[in-house]
DNA sequence: TTTATTAACTTTACACCGTTAAGTAAAAGA
DNA sequence: TCTTTTACTTAACGGTGTAAAGTTAATAAA
């Protein structure tokens, strides 16, 4: 059954086809701003095509931001296994923060952008935030255990910590450091997530 | 020339008009789902009607965002002033993230969302937020010479402490909590920002 | 008081958007 | 060869932001 094998590829190349295409355009232009219509354009197909592989536009979006999900754990996953647990938590920081400055627009998409969210969730793309989480959970468990953040509740230092990296993210892809000068962004990214770090030693 | 101050009336009572329209749905359903038509059906004027008084639709969100920076810094305003510098410090996050949580719609149009970013700032609109910030800054060059936070480096430091109560909230505002029971939210919350404001105080 | 002007608002229109339903043509199966 | 299925397109609906032209009523000038 060589047909049925063949259009079951041509389905997946179609699926990919869409998807590549749409990552490039919401890179360069941004969720609001890439439409159905762009896509299909960019494709040389009609617009309904890609309804015939995604159930709508939040759907398609939902998918990149999979991706992300994937490419975000890899990257978690760089992260030297046999680090004392402070200095791999440390670590985990830097490479959160290089993923978001690497991929802002994945960053957007499974961070900040509501839309994506809207959508049915697959086991899969929920299983991979889900472990990305547990990325820093089970670090910072690793870090109470070895004698470090004593007392504190796990799940709210683990959130404390996500926070703070999260919004150093959020104001560098929102563009919220207008107050600062250019040049400047950079030294104060990267100096305040050292002086977090600092921080998280001392307790 | 009573006629010519009356028209100013006027016109000032319009443009509220549209404001208190465009803030009461904004709240509701959002920056995206608010459309110069639902505003102006609202209000009973025509479509178009809005444009007399707004250049576009970012200019009138970004008025409201204006409006939004005019609460955050009474908001702010309301820490006591006699306080100890640290405590006033942990004093102001909790009273950010207590606008933000009584404010989501302000908040998101002042530090999230791009759009009304896009708009031609105001003198006004600028310097508000600059009060804001410096409220924040002065508070962190107060808590150094007092002795703390020895030998850091005021900005990074300040755009620290900012960042991690942005990514508390924004989390928040932008609904990233799912992997976390809803009735954990809030001693998440609150819980992270006590761990923050008891490492702040080891420093 | 009549006429001309200006200001405030509306109607119409354009070019986009996401999405659905109906139509078509080619490929596969009988 | 005929029928059915698959993959795709065309046409259409109701929505969007916004510009241009048209209207009407208030004001100023005669």
């Amino acid at each position: 059954m060589g047909i049925a094998e063949r259009k079951e590829r041509e389905k997946k190349e179609m699926r990919e086809l869409i998807l590549r295409t749409a990552t490039k355009l919401f890179m360069e232009n941004g969720y609001e701003k890439t439409s159905m219509r762009n896509i299909a354009e960019a494709m040389e197909y009609s617009p309904t095509t890609i309804y015939l592989y995604f159930k709508d536009k939040n759907e398609l979006f939902y998918a990149l931001s999979e991706e992300g999900f994937r490419m975000f754990f890899s990257y978690l996953s760089q992260a030297p296994k046999d680090l004392p647990p402070m200095e791999r938590l440390k670590e985990l920081g830097r490479i959160y923060l290089k993923f978001a400055i690497d991929h802002p627009g994945y960053y957007d998409l499974m961070f900040i952008l509501r839309a994506p969210m809207e959508s049915h969730h697959t086991a899969e793309g929920w299983e991979l935030g889900m472990k990305s989480h547990s990325v820093l959970t089970s670090i910072v468990h690793e870090c109470i255990n070895g004698g470090h953040f004593k007392g504190m509740n796990p799940d709210q230092l683990a959130f404390m910590i996500w926070s703070f990296v999260h919004g150093v993210v959020t104001f560098q892809i929102r563009d919220r450091l207008k107050m600062y000068e250019d040049h400047e962004h950079h030294e104060l990214t990267y100096g305040a997530l050292e002086i977090f770090n600092e921080m998280m030693d001392r307790l």
